[in-house]
DNA sequence: TGTACATCAGTGAACGCGCGTTCACTGATGTAC
DNA sequence: TGTACATCAGTGAACGCGCGTTCACTGATGTAC
């Protein structure tokens, strides 16, 4: 470790991290600029210099969970496709690997309303993550028989993933979550294999 | 209208109403002790007579919801039954249907962690809702050829269901809600009928 | 190579805000006699 | 029926807290000459 320097070198990069970190650590509720900047070892007013407000740090780091997410999502199915397996599930079973990894971070992508969602670096990683997704999902067998406007059986495939990844970061699903990691993996792979 | 009394005579259940409203109007986030109470027209220090603290007016809001999502979910089952439709995808639908017209309190029951969920009385009503819906997914005929520890079809409907909801409440899942609300209602049917 | 200066990143004190909670109080109600 | 009194619900002022943001500042860096 050198001695901190005045000039932090990358203190955006730290401020995301530490937010994350923060994030992951305290929940949502308690992530507060004080407390990001205090973790990075910065005075509270730095990230400013950085983010124009509070509610940026947040989006930024969304959208950085996005492309994560993305990125987890495309080398699971990579990996499926040179081992022969289904790559639908191998892409539903990532998914639900990512939110249970970074609960938090999950949450703040799916479910609040803090980030700024219109911001377009955050729109285009969201839609980038959703579009390779549903995509996996519609050139899959299963996803050729349809007929409407709306892709049923791709919308009921992201809903069987996303319900059951937010029914075990939230501790609902309790008999699953009772098992050991093994089990549990197994049975996440039972839940999204077709029936 | 009468003038306000000194008395309220039930401000117990003014105060639970109110913080629904202001949940819904305004979001989990932007919910506090004093706005609940300006909104029930009552002074800011009233709510302490009734609930502990704040976290136990949110817990009393969260269990009254889970008491009406398991209220909804029965009423649909029966009807259901009567007409002879499916009683599990009629349950599935009340399901998607109350997140959307709870949004926030949906919110609240199954994506925050403000509510106390070690409160007996939350405990109690979240467990009965739980019970309740998995022993329709249970009784349905696709249910019946498990084996192992854990319920796969159950679990896999409920993911399916949950997800749905989630996806929709969210503003996620777009090309279902740019439909009209006749078509909007059949594609969840279709989403949550077996493939 | 050295110096002057512009630019930029981070500091720390100060601000005003809404919050939950506490507390002595006051008004209303109900009951004992 | 009337009176005294205990009980309880709601009031409003006060408290301390952490928050986001602003601002004049200072230290570090890089560049022109």
């Amino acid at each position: 470790m050198t001695k901190p320097a005045y000039h932090h070198g990358d203190l955006r990069r730290a401020l995301i991290d530490a937010a994350h970190e923060e994030l992951e650590a305290q929940g949502v509720e308690a992530l507060s600029l004080r407390r990001v900047a205090k973790r990075a070892g910065v005075s509270h007013a730095a990230p400013a210099h950085h983010f124009v407000n509070a509610a940026g740090l947040l989006t930024a780091l969304t959208a950085e969970g996005f492309r994560r997410f993305a990125a987890a999502l495309k080398t699971a199915q990579e990996k499926a496709a040179t081992r022969r397996q289904d790559p639908l599930t191998a892409a539903g079973a990532a998914y639900v690997e990512f939110a249970l990894a970074n609960p938090e971070l999950f949450s703040l992508m799916f479910a609040s309303a803090k980030p700024d969602f219109d911001d377009p670096e955050l729109d285009a990683a969201s839609m980038t993550a959703f579009q390779n997704f549903l995509q996996t999902v519609d050139s899959s067998a299963s996803a050729k028989d349809r007929g409407g406007d709306v892709n049923i059986p791709a919308m009921q495939r992201w809903s069987t993933v996303h319900g059951l990844a937010t029914l075990l970061l939230t501790g609902r699903m309790r008999s699953v979550l009772s098992l050991s990691a093994a089990k549990r993996k197994a049975a996440i792979v039972e839940i999204l294999s077709e029936a």
